[in-house]
DNA sequence: CCGGATGTTCACCT
DNA sequence: GAGGTGAACATCCG
């Protein structure tokens, strides 16, 4: 489940952890944890600490440990869950058995009660010590005119294969683009350095409106165009049959009719 | 049984 | 070097 819009609840989900003192360090899946990282490690860092600070930096969730130099860092991967006190903000969660534990990959208990279970069926997801955020492109949210022209401009790979690269941008998913390149009228598969000025500003303001919504709603799914990703969808603005296109292995929708290949 | 799925990285081509 | 493709990671769902 997790884009921009997922991770940016369960952001607001770790908030509530602050403070709370950790008693216990349960790495179920030592794989999950970045190479780096024993479990030793991360029980040490975090046993009689508590977070002070939680953050998103793309698609990570940054979280900083009380009297220590040290942050967590979380990937959810494609399908990673948070759960804080057995509670999930992002529905439906993975529920393949009713203690609902199957697939929990690390958890800490608090002292006072309660815990935070990191849940992930298909573990694309890692948890890192210290992660490296020095090569995440500008946030999507925060994102400026001139920084989405820098990452386009020099380059002739197709647009939403740029968009999609952490480094360039950061926080970008296969929906949330889609839906962008769809407010903004411009095909996916067009070199990123073919889109003039007008169409930047355009794009610019796509992925900040798409980003936006989509964080009010709560989820990635909520756009109306992504609601019409699927064989047979049709444009919510012109009603043309929607296109699909494999760009750097990740399936594209795009309207036909107003996101053309050739610019306007 | 097969293909595809919201993410990322890497090997291997052209 | 740049860009494209496919595989890998592991599991569920249609």
């Amino acid at each position: 489940m997790p884009e921009l819009a997922e991770i940016e609840s369960y952001r607001a989900l770790l908030a509530r952890a602050i403070g709370r003192e950790i008693c216990s360090v349960q790495v179920i899946d030592p794989s999950y944890l970045s190479q780096d990282l024993s479990a030793t490690t991360l029980s040490g860092l975090l046993c009689g600490r508590s977070f002070d600070g939680v953050s998103r930096a793309g698609k990570f969730l940054v979280l900083s440990i009380a009297q220590s130099e040290h942050t967590i860092g979380l990937h959810l991967g494609m399908n990673g869950h948070v759960l804080l006190d057995g509670e999930d903000p992002v529905a439906p969660g993975p529920r393949r058995d009713e203690s609902g534990a199957v697939w929990d990959r690390v958890v800490l208990l608090f002292c006072g009660g309660g815990d935070l279970r990191v849940r992930d069926p298909r573990r694309f997801g890692r948890v890192k010590l210290d992660p490296d955020l020095s090569r995440l492109g500008p946030d999507v949210l925060t994102l400026r005119v001139q920084q989405l022209l820098g990452a386009l401009s020099d380059s002739h790979e197709p647009v939403k294969a740029r968009l999609l690269d952490q480094t360039r941008v950061a926080g970008l998913g296969n929906l949330t683009t889609d839906e962008a390149l769809w407010r903004a009228g411009i095909n996916p598969a067009r070199p990123a350095a073919s889109l003039d000025p007008s169409e930047v500003r355009k794009l610019h303001h796509g992925l900040l409106t798409t980003a936006r919504a989509s964080i009010e709603r709560g989820a990635s799914r909520s756009g109306a165009f992504v609601a019409q990703r699927h064989p047979g969808g049709v444009c919510p603005q012109d009603g043309a049959t929607l296109c699909q296109v494999r760009i750097r292995g990740r399936t594209s929708w795009f309207c036909p009719k107003h996101q053309p290949w050739a610019s306007s």
